[in-house]
DNA sequence: AGCGGCTGTTGAACGGAAGTCAACAGGAAT
DNA sequence: ATTCCTGTTGACTTCCGTTCAACAGCCGCT
């Protein structure tokens, strides 16, 4: 079934002098599942999901309506997957850390790249995070996700006090800070970045010294397994 | 042509036994456009925006779909005015405080109240805060405004140390980490309320501190005039 | 080159839900 | 009792997400 591996010359067929809107050809099932995502990522960056119809997507994409249900089994499904690509852009572009900085640094600049990408994509990422669809589980999913993965990465680069629940609400909390901040910063641009930064991670430090603090439920501080390792 | 005022005994007409689903009655204006909101803010709470039709709502409250649409444009507009009708609920709620206490007290109780409310309305709360539908302008309204009344009591409960930009940022990001912080503590009930109050409390004293240490274009510390007034 | 089939692609048709409107009906004023 | 005002209705229209049977480009085979 799946062993016919089609090896394609990845070229286009013909007439290929147009920009966009014309190249009504025949393509690869991964180059024109890309191509429509792209799209979606910009269209629902400028425009909010039921602002767009179909029809709107499949004419900007050159395409017929049915072949958008040919590669996403629903309109929703469409937008998640566009989510889920720009959740997966955010992540990987704040990925990338020097191999020999302490903490700090690591936070700092995963951080600066963050407001970076934040006012790159000014409106995307608004849309990102505010959701798209109200309350749809799919989509709560891709950003959960989203901030579980950031969770994973602090906590993992952090000393790791210690792990109480109390710790866990407080560390969601600092990344709601960070991503009400980072909103209100790319809407009234009245503060040079370096600021955010800087507040950002202090209040880091404050929110796990007074987590830690004030959970008397937890063991004062056992020096577990040293979990120093950064997470995917 | 309004100067009628129509003064109507308030009774039902006649048949009230009825629980509710067959209260087919005419009702006066206000009775039935507040019956209709309560309605929507309780399907709202359990249900999303796009999981409901105006059908189902019409079903529910025992009245024509026609009838929805005499007292509210459209099904957003219904929406909206309902998600203003819970937003309102919820800044009353966590208005009332004690006249002889000071700005700590204050704090303290109103997050208590805060988490209160939200330990109450669970669902209701994080469809509430979670958007609704999305990207929607008036939606987003509804919320910045209930988040700016919120920043506005704050502040001006607070010593002015400073009002620079930093610090608007830096309440903006406090109000997010209570709002993050919350919907992960009624997601997750594994932590006691005080833990949660005094963690923010002490945050907001944080950030606070971190954002008028970190803005060195604002003056230092002048002493301006005391704006220890509360604020609607 | 000719041909058969696999699969990307299409456009018309379907269903359901939002929104409209002209007519109905209950109660108040007379 | 009659009349008028206005809350209320339900059928109709329109738009949009979704389905499906047919079409067409490209490959492998002879």
């Amino acid at each position: 079934m799946t062993s016919r591996a089609r090896s394609r010359p990845a070229a286009r067929p013909a007439a290929d002098a147009e920009k966009e809107p014309a190249a009504r050809a025949r393509l690869e099932v991964d180059e024109r599942r890309a191509q429509l995502l792209a799209l979606g990522l910009s269209i629902f960056s400028e425009r909010s999901y039921d602002e767009v119809s179909i029809d709107d997507i499949a004419r900007a994409a050159g395409v017929s309506k049915g072949l958008l249900y040919h590669y996403f089994p629903t309109k929703r499904d469409y937008y998640v997957a566009a989510l889920r690509a720009a959740s997966k852009e955010l992540l990987d572009q704040t990925l990338r850390t020097t191999p020999d900085a302490s903490p700090e640094q690591e936070i700092e600049c995963a951080l600066r790249t963050y407001l970076a990408y934040v006012e790159r994509h000014g409106p995307a990422y608004v849309a990102l995070m505010r959701g798209g669809i109200g309350s749809d589980p799919e989509v709560a999913a891709v950003l959960e996700e989203t901030r579980t993965t950031f969770l994973g990465r602090i906590v993992a680069g952090l000393p790791p006090e210690a792990t109480g629940p109390l710790v866990h609400t407080a560390m969601r909390g600092w990344i709601g800070f960070v991503e009400a901040a980072s909103i209100d910063w790319v809407a009234r641009r009245s503060v040079p970045v370096e600021q955010i930064v800087a507040l950002a991670k202090a209040l880091l430090f404050d929110v796990l010294r007074a987590a830690t603090e004030f959970s008397p439920t937890n063991e004062p501080a056992p020096p577990k397994k040293k979990t120093t390792k950064k997470a995917r």
